[in-house]
DNA sequence: TCTGGGGTCCTAGGACCC
DNA sequence: TCTGGGGTCCTAGGACCC
């Protein structure tokens, strides 16, 4: 194959991979945790990450809590501390800023970053870079990284998941056929399930036969994303790095599942208010607000059925969305039905601004609300998640709150609630407009 | 993979307009 | 009422990622 790139770094990629992210941060949280079988994800009841201790016994992603103690008894279950991963997230980003401004965050424990042109200014080749980045990371956060380095994103990619854990593979223009030779096409970023089947139709399996492809074909028969892959894959960069941090959303969902399944139509639908609840949350600490909800219940063969509902005014509080819920709720939920979970996705979102009164009031009600939600947020902050919800959402809260909180927060709360007549007087109000 | 939770982007096709 | 041609905007749903 003639490559578009015939020398080594048209540009110079990397690509940062967390080993077993969770479990080592939560080693290096408790070195007493080494070369043991730890596994994160407790609070779901499945295996969310996993040591290389748990794999070799057979552990896998997404295995229920229960199957692992079969095959694994003496496994170390923890719950995820997304507090702590998150720190060391932030650390390893400083640590790559070290060397270049363009770090793009791209997961909790992934980064790329852009050395092309570094040579001069650092005095070492992008190889060493690679090398000693991944030394400075390894030793300053305790964990280890594996690294790609290579010509574009979807080959550093291959290369940082080549060799692991603590792998570094460099990628030159001159090696990519022989790297893209040994990945079958599905492991290749972006190409999924569906388009592997699809390639496997015309006899494609390795990365290398699909990067040999006319370009004709490619652009006939798949779409921009994957032809821009295909670009990739030949060593032609055209996905840059995003180094502007995320600071507002497409969309916001939640999604709960509970156990056992339900057919309590007070208990699913709190479950849901519990969910608007937390969606609004976030809506409100990014200051936006939503304009289409689409709210679903799931029922234990997991079949999905939803609403989706276009409101004429934006919002970033909970009544007003179960108010809308509530009138449509009927329609989706069945008693003779068991529900396994309940969701809302938020759509169509702007920032929110001061609005302007209507004839009615209506806009005048939508702003105290909102000055509610404000203080709610404010104590929220101060005595932890949920220390004040909707009378809606109580059946949900109750159930599960003090197993996965700090003891610490769950007293707080007690105080703050001291039962249920503050949730009442502040409450029922709402209550009696939502229900 | 018998199924947890949170996102993004792209495309086809309909609605509507000139 | 039908026929031509061309454009924009919006939405549903697919596909993919961590």
């Amino acid at each position: 194959m003639q490559l578009i790139n015939t020398f080594d770094f048209s540009r110079a990629i990397l690509h940062i991979d967390g080993d077993s992210f969770f479990v080592l941060c939560e080693v290096a949280k408790n070195p007493k945790l080494r070369g043991k079988p730890v596994i994160t994800g407790m609070e779901r009841g499945i295996v969310s990450a996993f040591s290389y201790e748990a794999k070799a016994r057979g552990v896998k992603r997404a295995m229920r809590i229960s199957e692992v103690k079969k095959i694994c008894p003496d496994a170390i279950f923890l719950p995820s501390d997304y507090e702590t991963y998150s720190l060391f997230s932030l650390r390893m980003y400083d640590i790559v800023r070290k060397y270049t401004p363009d770090v793009e965050e791209y997961s909790i424990d992934e980064c790329f970053a852009d050395l092309t042109g570094l040579r001069r200014p650092l005095g070492m080749s992008y190889e060493n870079m690679a090398a000693k980045i991944k030394k400075d990371l390894d030793s300053e956060l305790g964990i280890t990284f594996s690294v790609g380095l290579a010509p574009t994103k979807v080959l550093a990619k291959i290369g940082s998941k080549h060799k692991k854990p603590s792998g570094l593979t460099i990628i030159r223009g001159r090696d990519i056929d022989q790297y893209l030779n040994e990945t079958p096409v599905s492991e290749v970023w972006g190409i999924g399930s569906q388009t592997s089947s699809f390639l496997h139709k015309f006899g494609i399996r390795s990365a290398l036969q699909y990067a040999q492809k006319e370009e004709r074909w490619v652009r006939e028969k798949l779409t921009k994303p994957h032809f821009q892959i295909w670009q990739e894959l030949r060593g032609e960069s055209v996905y840059k790095i995003e180094t502007s941090k995320k600071n507002d959303y497409k969309s916001i969902s939640k999604t709960k599942t509970f156990t056992p399944a339900s057919s309590n139509k007070e208990f699913v639908f709190s479950q849901l208010s519990k969910n608007v609840e937390n969606a609004c949350i976030k809506l409100r600490r990014y200051n936006l607000s939503v304009k289409k909800i689409f709210f679903f219940l799931k029922t234990q063969d997991f079949q999905y059925c939803g609403v989706e509902v276009k409101m004429s005014d934006a919002t970033n509080t909970p009544n007003s969305i179960l108010n809308i819920i509530d009138s449509h709720f009927e329609k989706i939920f069945d008693s003779s039905k068991l529900f396994r979970a309940t969701g809302i996705i938020l759509s169509d979102l702007s920032i929110s601004q001061a609005r302007q009164l209507d004839l009615f009031g209506k806009m005048e009600q939508e702003e105290n609300f909102s000055k509610i939600f404000k203080k709610i947020d404010e104590i929220s902050k101060k005595y932890g998640k949920h220390s004040v919800f909707l009378g809606t959402s109580f059946l949900a809260m109750n159930k599960k709150q003090h197993q996965s909180e700090r003891g610490v927060q769950s007293e707080r709360k007690l105080n703050l609630f001291n039962g249920e007549t503050t949730r009442k007087k502040l409450y029922l109000p709402m209550l009696g407009e939502v229900r």
